[in-house]
DNA sequence: GACCATAAGGGACATATGTCCTTTCTCTAA
DNA sequence: TTAGAGAAAGGACATATGTCCCTTATGGTC
């Protein structure tokens, strides 16, 4: 990560995401901006971490690997995400790690800051504890979807997820091969049976692979697919 | 459940689990002991909730079922335990059911009462955070766990959490036959797949079954066989 | 001790999924 | 247009696990 010096962004993420109020006037003064690469950890597991991160721009994955090697990708992040809350809160280590899978832009704060400025706040905390609870809910949803259904309802589910609001949209333009092996460790299960269950859905016309790219074609059926589940 | 009128046990499990410092004077007021019996349920996913319950007697189980009737038990509960804190910061209904399976005792306060005088006060809103991260930590922990290993490691995983300091120890009452169902439901198995895992561990004396019950005869093995997890 | 009912455990088969490695496809350079 | 390298997809086989239902075990009653 880099520092951003000197630059109106800061303030301008701050209203962006209505944070003005959160935060006391005091520790607006001891916010940072950085900016990451594509590619670039910014935590890893198990480290020791000091200072809490306010994702405004680009998008991370949250993941965590067995000492056999064996991924697991936990959750993609976009705006307004916070990352080292958990943390804060339980004074412990990094519980998963972090990576970045675009460019972008995190606020940062250090612990100490925070702990001495706003940790009697109630807008603070009360903003804290929205976004944990919020955490627990979505991974408690993706949790009861994973261990309940079979890979095909999940990966239609992921999809259904991804799409617009229109029927036969095309997906983002990270919907590539390469993010297939993330798709199916965010699923929880191999890339080769990822394809297996692509290709019966192609096969039943529900969706289209196209230079490795993903369309629906159907739609409803996908929704039927899902039976009702979608990934939040 | 049933009320328990004009019982000193309410201010005893008030003390017990120090819970006079996260209230205030006026919200003890407000507070009821209620008990309840084995097998009874205290809520049900999709129902509306409006107070929060703190489990001070027994064991509960919370677990969801899909709509084909797929059972997934996510934790057992033991005191002190809050039930329908993630329904009050997010307003929303019941997240998963909560079943007792001993009788035993919690103690309630309406939604509105808290809302009215807890939700500024720090001491309380302190209290909330801890509560509500630590559920977030150890359902990440178990989803973890339950997405990277087989069955094997995550009944060894089990078993291990359950299991007292001492070698060999024997397991709590509740490890009877009636409650493999109830393991085959926690960590995400069938019931005869689990028992074929459990035949297999006790033909490599590690675990050996009993009239039902079953006994750690290896601690070390089961631990090698755990790989340093354990369900918390 | 015998019998019966219910609960617990396991056989047989099928499906879902993982692993390993080969084949096919795509893109780039000549 | 062709060739080659690397990436993507799929074949083959194995294992883990689920489903269904039968067999065995256990406990209670007579």
């Amino acid at each position: 990560m880099k520092k951003v010096n000197n630059s109106p962004s800061l303030f301008e993420y701050l209203d962006q995401f209505k944070l003005n109020k959160i935060f006391s006037e005091g520790l607006k003064e001891k916010l940072s901006l950085y900016q990451f690469q594509n590619g670039e950890i910014l935590c890893s597991k198990g480290d020791e971490i000091h200072k809490m991160y306010f994702l405004v721009k680009g998008k991370v994955k949250i993941y965590t690997t067995s000492p056999e090697g064996k991924a697991l990708i936990v959750r993609f992040k976009t705006p307004l995400a916070l990352i080292g809350d958990v943390e804060y809160i339980k004074g412990m280590h990094v519980l998963h790690s972090v990576q970045a899978v675009s460019e972008g832009y995190v606020i940062s704060v250090h612990y100490d800051d925070v702990r001495s400025m706003e940790n009697n706040r109630v807008e603070f905390l009360h903003f804290l504890l929205q976004v944990v609870t919020q955490k627990f809910y979505t991974e408690s949803h993706a949790t009861s979807l994973n261990r309940l259904y079979p890979v095909e309802i999940r990966l239609a589910s992921y999809l259904l997820s991804l799409s617009s609001e229109k029927c036969g949209s095309i997906f983002h333009e990270e919907m590539s091969t390469s993010n297939l092996t993330e798709i199916a460790d965010l699923i929880g299960t191999s890339y080769r049976h990822l394809n297996r269950v692509i290709h019966k859905l192609c096969e039943e016309g529900i969706i289209q692979r196209i230079k490795g790219s993903l369309y629906i074609k159907d739609l409803s059926r996908l929704r039927e697919r899902a039976e009702g589940n979608i990934y939040e």
